[in-house]
RNA sequence: GGGCGUGUAGCUCAGUUGGCUAGAGCACAGUCCUCACACGACUGGGGUCACAGGUUCGAGUCCUGUCACGCCCA
């Protein structure tokens, strides 16, 4: 079986340094070729680098897959290939799954290790996995430049990110802001949407009535008093009258988060509400807290009105409506919605008691606290300590602060005892969003973050304008538009992570305050002289939102150039500077990948690099993932450009083809996961089916579609989950073994003397190079397009259709003594062998060992480009040239006959259960067996005949004999068994007379429409009536075999 | 909410600009362990092309709408 030869080719790859890129022969201009010592054009691939986290799933063998075919073809096409290996440190999700290992196995938690024993265990974590996915790449034949291979964290990558890094900084393009992000209280970090998921969870909404207060009559004091409903009622307030006119007002606001009641700043009100006149110029006041908040009203259209005050069908139908209550709670540190209004209405919200917009209630590891920009607590003190989320191996609820909330507003009274601040409780299904890493809840948590300024027209518009001048094409073309659309809709991106693993980020601050502003003014001259040397820059910036809870503290912030830059940063920590704890978000240096593995910002540095970034930036292709046009391809088009360009975002886009590959998913659609159970193990399926049976099944996958489903079973010996589907390529990988195999035992000894002319040919030999110059056209074609099922089947077609079973059958007979086709059959295994290498790399370099030694005289039309070195793997040879002059229409014609009429004569056998052995007589005359040309002398082996008669004189048919058409034709059958079955015959006519009737009357029905005569084409006509006369000389032909019976 | 994809044989999928009786692989049935391959060969059965309208001489294919499933971005 050809999956035992798979350690041992891949070690002659290894040793031929088969993946190996060469930037000195690097000209883009030149043509392809494989001249030694010639310019080539260079095809470059980088790797989406996987995660270091775990190892690869079936998505990394498919993309893989892909990226091998194409690097293969283009190496033996001529191009100089590359494909850059590598693995990505993946920040939160590495240190999530070590932070769970080691609590499992040591009982230990990050806190308990300082920052660089902790970082050094994630190291061996990485290390181990790292050699893991390396090892399966090359368990699935990826043809990489693994002398090359890169992590986004190694020297040189971590060079590019500094050097970026500065730039940017520099440049103005990454600014500190204090932002709600999505905050995991438990790993204490800033997480990315795409870190977290959804989930619908049972809540509840709650009704708090908020006490109404108004400015004392007097006017020229401060001081509140209580709003009465009597008042509101004169004001007009609709429904006032229903209550007690002496008791105090309230508005009722629905909340699913009572507890962060303690940081709203203001109510807001649609301006369409009827209640909203009354309401103007009157506040609410929060009860325990004390604070006097103002009632806005939203002219956004933000706030949902209640059913009753529905203005239309569509806002009557609106599922919030049902729960509104027309007041909604404004807490705009705690909500991201509530942040927009929040910015929105920030002038009247500042004339709450607190005089801020953002009051933060919360502290980083989720607990009511005091310290982070909540300064009124007033009778709310009891909360503070409490925990908001529960939140511990899948268990997800509220915790002690809304109880306690919810418990003491139950208690608490507006005016009389009567009326509660708590007004009912209504149960709600809320979809919530969670932590991938932790299953926290996230809060949008208020904190200060580095931003990368990306809505800058030098980024993000750099990046859309690829697009639109052509350097960038998506493939399928459709995602195009969701690339455009995100740089449309794009927002700064916050690019600080509050972890350990990941690129620290290389900046040092210093607290201007007055000891601090001293030491600073004292070093000035010095930091002046390494910003004009370059090896800093220096900015000052305010910190804070401008609430006197968190007044204003300057800040001046240094970013260090160099890493090596040992002088500077020590001096800075002398002066009192630190450095920032954060690390960068993973995909900073994701975004560098092109850039980062090339050795930029100076590949001569090091001997792996030099020469690269010229050679190679820009790169061919990118092959990834739906999801990754927003996280990935997007950031790298707008590094690459901005850091190439001199900073005016008009360098290089990185690569000129984006192909976006499918979705593997189970047989029910679902996406596979370890969690589901679902997953399909890559070394599995190599194990049992071969890494090129995988590779087949995959590319023969991918069509267009986003979606590729692959049914999984339970692998009855192993245990594991694996496809019926990879039965397909196993088979595929046996059949053209087998097919080889058999080859080479009938050229056993053969040498080729003779000059061939096609002319010289048999039909079979010349049908058989046209089926090639097709089929290798129709592969290039598709591998041109990134038509990869395509690909696979036109190779399949060719090697299982055409070579196996008819042309190898075909020439059983005469290849011993017939040097053409000892020729033919050489050339079209070898020119097999060099189509499939890209797909199916082992099996045919396996083969090639044999084949390469086989002589042949050569065949005009088939060039295997010029002659290599002895022992050249086939993965460096030449991609075969197969010359478009060898279609032979009139060939494929003749064979497309014998094909034709084979088939017929095996049905008729089939029909009469003649055994498979017998051979039987074919009564015709020349004139019938004209349409196959040459090909009849191949007839009497597809068809298992024994010899071929005249035609028999009418009435004088042979004994056990039957009737068959071929055309317009009546040919007879004879010698088919001892005693012949009459009814099985009948049958069988019966049947043919019917279908040809039914077939004649649906062409007659299209002429007899006068529409399709006078608009149809006229040949599309001229060909239905051909048509007919066809069918009517059969159907002609079968009724009088039938009548005959 | 915005964008996109898919719905064709029991299953997984092809089906180019509308044009012969809609194809393949697997599965199924029958025959054959014929000296490359039983992971094989030959033959066969199996489809209201999701649904409803429309355009057209002609629609799986184009247009409109509906339903179902799924994905991406909010």
């Amino acid at each position: 079986m050809p999956a035992e030869h798979e350690s041992r080719i891949r070690d002659r790859w290894d040793s031929h340094q088969v993946g190996r890129a060469n930037p000195t022969r690097v000209d883009r201009g030149a043509k392809p070729t494989h001249e030694p010592g010639a310019k080539r054009p260079p095809y470059a691939i980088f790797i989406p680098p996987p995660n270091v986290t775990g190892q690869l799933h079936l998505g990394h063998a498919l993309n893989n897959t892909l990226q091998d075919i194409l690097t293969r073809t283009h190496r033996m096409m001529g191009y100089e290939a590359l494909w850059m290996p590598g693995t990505d440190h993946a920040g939160i999700a590495t240190q999530a799954v070590v932070e769970k290992r080691l609590l499992k196995e040591e009982n230990k938690r990050r806190k308990d290790f300082s920052r660089e024993e902790f970082i050094a265990r994630v190291q061996t974590w990485k290390d181990e996995y790292e050699a893991r996915i390396t090892e399966q790449l090359k368990a699935m034949g990826c043809s990489c430049d693994f002398s090359r291979q890169r992590f986004t964290m190694d020297d040189i990558c971590a060079r590019a990110v500094r050097e970026a890094f500065f730039r940017l900084f520099k440049d103005g393009l990454i600014y500190r802001g204090k932002r709600l992000v999505n905050w995991d209280p438990a790993l204490q970090t800033a997480v990315a949407d795409d870190e977290c998921y959804e989930e619908e969870v049972e809540a509840a909404f709650y009704y708090l009535r908020y006490p109404l207060v108004g400015k004392s009559a007097l006017g020229a004091d401060s001081s509140l008093r209580p709003i009465t409903w009597s008042e509101l009622a004169t004001r007009g307030y609709p429904g006032a009258g229903d209550h007690p006119g002496d008791q105090q007002a309230w508005v009722t606001v629905a909340t699913t988060r009572p507890e962060t009641y303690l940081g709203d700043t203001a109510v807001a009100i649609s301006q369409h509400d009827p209640r909203a006149a009354a309401l103007r110029g009157l506040q609410v006041q929060l009860p325990l807290v004390g604070r006097v908040i103002p009632i806005i009203e939203d002219t956004s259209g933000y706030v949902v009105l209640p059913k009753d005050f529905a203005r239309s069908e569509e806002e009557r139908n609106d599922p919030k409506a049902e729960f509104a209550t027309g007041f909604l709670k404004v807490t705009p540190a705690h909500d991201n919605n509530d942040y927009q209004l929040g910015q929105l209405y920030a002038e009247q919200i500042k004339t709450n008691s607190a005089g801020e917009v953002l009051i933060n209630i919360l502290s980083p590891d989720g607990r009511l606290s005091d310290q982070h920009g909540w300064s009124d607590v007033g009778d709310a003190r009891r909360f503070v300590g409490m925990k908001v989320m529960q939140t511990h191996d899948g268990i997800r609820q509220p915790a002690e602060a809304r109880k306690a909330v919810v418990e003491a507003l139950k208690g608490h009274p507006i005016g009389s005892d009567a009326y509660p601040v708590l007004e009912k409780v209504r149960p709600y299904r809320q979809t919530l969003k969670f932590s991938d890493r932790s299953k926290a809840l996230i809060e949008p948590y208020l904190s200060d973050q580095w931003f990368c300024k990306v809505t800058d027209d030098r980024m993000a518009g750099a990046a859309n304008r690829a697009l639109a001048g052509g350097d960038l094409a998506f493939h399928p073309d459709r995602y195009a538009k969701t690339y455009e659309q995100w740089h449309t809709g794009i927002r700064d991106w916050c690019i600080s992570r509050q972890l350990w693993w990941g690129h620290r980020i290389p900046v040092w601050s210093l607290d201007l305050d007055s000891a601090g502003h001293d030491r600073f003014r004292a070093h000035w001259p010095r930091l002046q002289d390494w910003q004009a040397q370059g090896r800093i820059h220096g900015r000052g910036m305010a910190e804070g939102d401008g609430s006197s809870s968190t007044p204003n503290r300057d800040w001046y912030f240094v970013s260090v150039r160099s890493a090596d830059d040992r002088e500077v940063m020590d001096a800075l920590e002398q002066i009192g500077f630190t450095q920032d704890p954060d690390v960068l978000d993973t995909w900073f240096s994701s975004a560098l990948w092109p850039l980062s593995t090339l050795g930029w910002p100076d590949p001569d540095q090091s001997p792996d690099t030099r020469g690269l970034l010229s050679a190679f930036n820009p790169s061919s292709l990118l092959s990834t993932a739906r999801e990754i046009i927003t996280l990935w391809v997007s950031r790298m088009v707008m590094m690459n450009r901005y850091l190439l360009g001199e900073g005016g975002g008009r360098g290089p886009v990185p690569f000129k083809d984006v192909f976006i590959h499918a979705v593997v998913q189970d047989g029910d659609g679902k996406r596979m996961s370890k969690s589901a159970g679902n997953g399909v193990d890559p070394l599995d399926i190599i194990a049992s089916h071969g890494a090129d049976a995988m590779r087949f099944t995959l590319c023969q996958m991918t069509t267009s579609t986003q979606d590729v489903r692959m049914p999984v079973v339970k692998d009855a010996k192993t245990g594991r989950n694996t496809s019926p589907k990879f039965d397909l390529g196993r088979n595929v990988c046996n059949k053209l073994w087998n097919a080889a195999r058999f080859a080479m035992t009938m050229l056993e000894g053969a040498s080729g003397d003779s000059r061939l002319t096609p002319q010289s040919l048999s039909p079979v030999d010349r049908w058989m190079l046209s089926r090639l110059s097709q089929a290798s056209a129709a592969i290039a074609e598709a591998i041109k397009n990134y038509e990869f099922s395509v690909y696979a089947q036109a190779l399949y077609d060719l090697l299982w259709r055409d070579f196996c079973d008819w042309y190898l059958e075909a020439i059983k007979p005469t290849v011993q003594t017939d040097p053409g086709t000892r020729a033919v059959l050489v050339h079209t295994l070898e020119a097999i062998l060099r189509l499939a290498h890209p797909l199916l790399p082992y099996v045919t370099e396996a083969i090639y060992e044999h084949v390469r030694r086989l002589e042949a005289a050569p065949i005009p039309g088939v060039d295997f480009g010029r002659p290599m070195p002895e022992g050249t793997p086939l993965a460096l040879m030449p991609w075969p040239a197969i010359s478009g002059s060898l279609r032979d229409a009139h060939a494929e014609r003749e064979f497309g006959a014998l094909q034709d009429l084979a088939g017929i004569i095996r049905e008729a056998r089939s029909q009469h259960k003649v055994e498979p052995r017998r051979k039987i007589v074919l009564h015709a005359d020349a004139s019938a067996l004209a349409p196959l040309g040459g090909a009849a002398s191949f007839l009497p082996i597809f068809a298992g005949l024994e010899r071929i008669e005249p035609a028999p004189k009418p009435g004088q048919a042979p004994p056990s004999s039957v009737s068959i058409t071929f055309g317009p034709a009546t040919l007879v059958l004879s010698s088919l068994a001892e005693q012949l079955d009459a009814g099985a015959e009948r049958e069988r006519l019966s049947k043919q007379v019917a279908d040809l009737a039914k077939s004649i009357a649906a062409l007659e029905g299209r002429l007899a429409n006068p529409g399709y005569l006078a608009k149809a084409p006229p040949k599309l006509v001229d060909e239905t009536k051909a048509e007919i006369l066809r069918k009517k000389a059969e159907l002609e032909a079968a009724r009088k075999a039938l009548e005959v019976v």
